[in-house]
DNA sequence: ACCTAAATTAGAACTTGACC
DNA sequence: GGTCAAGTTCTAATTTAGGT
């Protein structure tokens, strides 16, 4: 029996400062609704903090996650689950409760474009879980390389608000003087290996979306990196993106941003160069998964502060479907 | 190293205005 | 109306930047 290798990662990112960071982003949401759109998306807001009719709590009624690899067999997340948190050189154990979660019928939700529709009916804004990740990897081809380390953050916060595991490549890793990752961390049989991982990937994505909800996964180039891998990587696997999984790059919203400043000179808007221009300190290193999603956390929040994005026009206007990513949409010159 | 989208560049096609 | 130059628009090709 295999046991993942992975973490929720608390003990790295005191929750203070995660409930702090958090809080500000939804505020700096409620902040732009006052001063720009009306009252819309502060409708939104209280949804995130106060739960749909109020009933909704990140905190208590949020479903904790199994983290315990056990192939795919789905029947073992219904137990109670020992998780090796293992972060660096750092190694603790804990106890997650997993009794009575409810596995989301991902493979029943019919496949609609709701960007429309959450832009007409703002109220499904509520229903919205934003989920910052990234993924690292063992080179750039999606084709011949291998997702190594894999990162996801909930934005609004609260107890297993992050996720963070090594993934067994099953191959050496070339790239160790990018990230850190060498193979002897990956390669070890208590590290999941993707096939291992996606169902219980599936589960705490699935733990962390409200009823009747989609969730907007948010990475730095996701069309033009993590999407792809992660497809691939499902597809090695058998497993489909769930269709109610919708994303957003936020590269585009960073060359929208620095566009706006009117620099003559296109500034760099890689996640390293957004961290500087606003000022966010680097903590722990860069091209460690859940550093950058630390960081891209922050840059998400003043991109779309920036930008002046609710929820609905973010998802109107800057979202994509797996099926999306590859088709050109490169727009004619009209003016 | 690979892949994608955005940005840039170059050239063709078209429009407009001046002049005879 | 015919011609030309200048300006504008459009398209395709190329370059750049971003991710590991």
């Amino acid at each position: 029996m295999r046991r993942a290798a992975m973490c929720f990662s608390l003990s790295q990112f005191p929750r203070c400062s995660v409930h702090t960071l958090t809080n500000s982003w939804w505020q700096s949401f409620h902040h732009i609704s006052r001063i720009g759109r009306g009252s819309i998306s502060s409708k939104v807001l209280a949804s995130g903090k106060h739960g749909l009719n109020g009933r909704y709590n990140s905190t208590e009624n949020r479903q904790a996650l199994p983290t315990k690899a056990e192939g795919k067999n789905k029947a073992a997340f219904s137990r109670k689950t020992t998780i090796r948190h293992e972060i660096l050189d750092e190694t603790t154990t804990s106890k997650v409760d997993i009794y009575n979660s409810e596995v989301t019928e991902i493979g029943c939700t019919k496949y609609v474009d709701i960007r429309q529709t959450i832009a007409e009916n703002k109220d499904l804004a509520k229903l919205m879980t934003i989920i910052i990740f990234d993924i690292e990897t063992t080179g750039f081809s999606r084709e011949h390389e291998r997702i190594i380390e894999i990162a996801l953050r909930d934005l609004h916060g609260g107890e297993n608000s992050t996720f963070q595991t090594l993934v067994n490549p099953g191959r050496s890793v070339p790239n160790s003087h990018i990230h850190g990752i060498t193979t002897g961390m990956v390669n070890r049989p208590d590290v999941p290996r993707m096939g291992d991982l996606i169902p219980i990937l599936l589960r705490y994505v699935g733990s962390r979306q409200k009823p009747g909800g989609y969730v907007v996964l948010v990475a730095h180039n996701a069309r033009g990196f993590d999407v792809p891998f992660l497809i691939k990587e499902f597809s090695r696997c058998s497993f489909d993106i769930p269709p109610n999984w919708l994303f957003v790059d936020t590269l585009p919203l960073a060359r929208e941003v620095m566009k706006s400043g009117g620099a003559k000179v296109p500034p760099k808007v890689s996640l390293q160069a957004l961290g500087q221009h606003y000022g966010i300190p680097l903590v722990g290193s860069a091209h460690r998964a859940m550093v950058d999603v630390h960081m891209l956390s922050a840059v998400f929040q003043r991109l779309t502060f920036d930008l002046k994005l609710t929820i609905p026009s973010l998802i109107e206007g800057h979202s994509f479907w797996p099926s999306e990513v590859g088709s050109s949409k490169k727009k004619k010159n009209t003016a």
